[in-house]
DNA sequence: CCATGAACCTGGTCGC
DNA sequence: TGCGACCAGGTTCATG
């Protein structure tokens, strides 16, 4: 499902029921679910320790506690969620954690959805790249290091320890935007184009995040909650409709495995 | 370094 | 209605 807007969306919704907490039990139905770690893992760092800070880092959700960081991946089609209840008739919930009165929830369709226990960030922020919405997204840095690569520009956007947080959805919207064909090679593109792709990708991202994600094909990624950025797309699953600059084609085809949306006419290699 | 294909999973949709 | 093929907002691993 989601990439960065959807999950900024979630860490802000559940931040504000968590944050001071601690969680006091932890229930897995599906084992996979927990990536590097134990229940017994769990009952020793996690359990009893007040949570200080949830906030989003690419596409993990981090919670933060005095010696111990759990950090959630939705992956395709993991929701998180404060619930009063667990639903019973809910067939996808892989595990939930309690706290005071209440549960945090995960449900996950597909079973791609990852729980991860870290002593601090360094992992993760080793292994991610630069975030999109932070200063060190500068133009400087752009342009020096999209011209050192030489890859379709589509597949470096989604290579999350380059940039993180883009996804399938805000590739297409970005290189729309800036006029650039997803086949491009990166080393090639012109500094002007280079300079514009910077300015689509926070302008999607941060209009995304206003309106609280995209939603599509009726998934919704918070318990009820529906974002509607998808009011906004321009070519994500435009195929057959015009272009709204240029009232061109807008087609789908494959680039890097993933289904990819652009105009014939405005985004040619 | 880069591209491709498969794997991890379930469910919805489309064509016959 | 049924069935197979294909598709899905992500990531990782192996191979050439």
């Amino acid at each position: 499902m989601p990439e960065l807007p959807e999950v900024e969306t979630v860490a802000q919704s559940i931040k504000k029921h968590i944050e001071g907490a601690s969680f006091s039990s932890m229930s897995v139905n599906w084992a996979k679910v927990l990536h590097n770690f134990s229940l017994s893992d769990f009952n020793r760092d996690v359990k009893g320790n007040i949570i200080n800070s949830v906030h989003r880092r690419a596409k993990y959700i981090i919670i933060e506690m005095d010696r111990a960081i759990l950090a959630v991946h939705l992956r395709m089609t993991g929701k998180l969620y404060v619930s009063s209840t667990i639903d019973e008739n809910k067939k996808h919930i892989s595990a939930y954690m309690n706290f005071r009165d209440k549960y945090l929830v995960f449900e996950d369709v597909r079973k791609f959805g990852r729980f991860y226990l870290f002593r601090n960030m360094d992992y993760l922020n080793n292994k991610l790249g630069v975030e999109p919405l932070e200063n060190d997204f500068s133009e400087s840095w752009l342009l020096q290091n999209i011209k050192k690569r030489n890859r379709q520009i589509k597949s470096l956007l989604l290579d999350q320890s380059f940039v993180c947080g883009i996804g399938n959805i805000y590739a297409d919207e970005a290189l729309w935007y800036a006029k650039i064909h997803p086949q491009t090679i990166s080393s090639s593109i012109s500094r002007k184009k280079i300079i514009k792709l910077r300015i689509g990708i926070i302008k999607v991202l941060k209009e995304s995040i206003k309106r609280g994600g995209t939603t599509i094909r009726d998934y919704t990624y918070d318990f009820s909650y529906v974002g509607n950025y998808a009011l906004k797309l321009n070519v994500f699953g435009k195929e057959g409709s015009s272009c709204p600059r240029c009232h061109s084609l807008i087609i789908k085809t494959k680039v890097s495995q993933r289904g990819t949306h652009y105009c014939v006419k405005c985004q040619k290699k």
